[in-house]
DNA sequence: CTTGCGACTTGCAATTCGATAGTTAGTATC
DNA sequence: GATACTAACTATCGAATTGCAAGTCGCAAG
């Protein structure tokens, strides 16, 4: 049941837990306030019911996100990022930077997101 | 022609173009010392050949990389990394740094590995 | 008692992936 | 000069993944 990796190098082992086109999408909606299923149907890049619904489960599983029930009656679940999910911060704002450097006509993130912080990083910025 | 992407999101542009589970396992090769076709069949992660044909095709087009004849007969490439390219440096950096924290067993990258710099950066830390 | 919403699930065609086998060009060996 | 070998691809094909559309289920409002 141990999730099986390619290798032990931690760049194609993260890439076996987030290299796809949309689990970084919604860690970026999650860090931007969004937390439920239709929240993230309405991003501007649509993602589908089927995927959204596969990569919410998958990330639960390897620990990047909580689902918790905020409603009884109807039910109601919320989706947000664990610490372990938080850690992937840094990593966002390293791609937006890049991609603001070298891919013309990219939205520059608000300043709010790109201050951004894990709480138990040993810096602070 | 032009590469169409699903939102001008910087984020959602980039996994448009690196988001999937071997570019950036090239990128890792090119950074550290490999540019041959054959070099890359050997990492550990065992990338087919057909798949890797494709990537490098593609990261040539997207501006990544650079394919030059390195010598006439018999004909031998080799691939490296554009400035666009090594513009990506902080991505894997951020991602090694997030699987060694959050990921057991991962290997620890070589201080080498962790302190490149883009040549052009503001910040040489 | 039907309409609608939130949160999914199912079905299916199309694309992509992975494993393997084959090709092409040159070089080295017998 | 036939045989083997290596680098760099290309082709094939079944399996897995993706995208699109439609359907389901619980509930609550009108």
């Amino acid at each position: 049941m141990k999730p099986e990796f390619r290798s032990p190098c931690p760049i194609a082992t993260t890439l076996d837990i987030v290299g796809d086109r949309w689990s970084l999408v919604l860690v970026r909606d999650m860090l931007t306030g969004k937390s439920r299923y239709s929240e993230f149907l309405q991003s501007p890049e649509r993602i589908t019911t089927n995927i959204l619904a596969d990569r919410l489960s998958r990330m639960e599983e390897m620990g990047l996100i909580t689902r918790t029930l905020y409603q009884e009656r109807p039910k109601r679940y919320a989706y947000a990022l664990t610490e372990k999910g938080r850690g992937l911060i840094p990593v966002v704002q390293a791609i937006c930077r890049w991609a603001n450097r070298h891919e013309e006509g990219t939205w520059s993130p608000p300043e709010s997101f790109m201050t951004l912080t894990i709480e138990s990083e040993p810096d602070g910025s």
